[in-house]
DNA sequence: TGCATATATTCGTTATAACGAATATATTGG
DNA sequence: CCAATATATTCGTTATAACGAATATATGCA
């Protein structure tokens, strides 16, 4: 279901794993909070965001304009257990610490939320 | 201790993973069982044993003319949690399986040995 | 229909990482 | 010291991946 090189390849950059530990927060973000509180382009958030998709860690919902991404929750366990693990550490790092701070700051704090440990749970 | 970006980036080739899986499996393993085991020319897997030292997952211990590699033993949970949660991942897989018939019938099945559980525990 | 907004993709360039081949270093034993 | 063995490193090349800039697509609304 997920190719382990895809993931790790995935893994390997820090803009995306700033985007996955963004989502093990926050369970679900569209483009324009990602890309905001990441101070990056636009399409280079869009296009890390197609790695996450095509190597299967993150899904898409289509509303409206706006485009909504969240981790696949048919993920297995090893892999899930592997982000959750991944946001362990980082979170005490920047620029990860202050993206939480902004996506808390910028969308407020009680969107629908995965939390690693109800990622690795559900399993 | 352990820098998350090199981290990944150890992890981001399928040559160091399988290095990683075996020594999960075998706790120590020299050079020449390595390079034996894999398949692989000597200066090749001794480059990723250098990064894989550089990124302080693996530590080396010289005896005489070999050396011996195995998993650092003061890595942080989350670290060793990552590379137990990576052999899950990879298990099933070629070419990670048929290295762990080729260690077990190559060295014997008996060395001294940290199982991922071991190292997870023993935090 | 036409414009504005949100997102995705393409293109050409640049940086990074892996490679094979060759060579260097270091230790052991004669 | 010399030869043999185990391991590490360097070098030049090639493949891969990230980038900025520009452009394309798609949806909603006047």
């Amino acid at each position: 279901m997920i190719d382990p090189t895809l993931l790790f390849e995935a893994l390997a950059d820090e803009t995306r794993r700033r985007i996955l530990a963004l989502l093990l927060i926050r369970g679900e973000l569209c483009v324009c909070d990602l890309f905001g509180v990441l101070g990056l382009p636009q399409p280079k958030v869009s296009r890390h965001l197609a790695v996450l998709r095509e190597s299967a860690l993150l899904i898409s919902r289509k509303q409206g304009t706006w485009v909504h991404y969240r981790l696949n929750p048919d993920m297995p366990l090893w892999a899930a257990q592997i982000l959750s693990a991944m946001a362990d550490g980082v979170a005490r790092l920047e620029p990860y610490r202050a993206d939480k701070q902004q996506v808390d700051a910028c969308c407020g704090p009680d969107a629908r939320c995965t939390t690693p440990a109800q990622v690795v749970n559900s399993k």
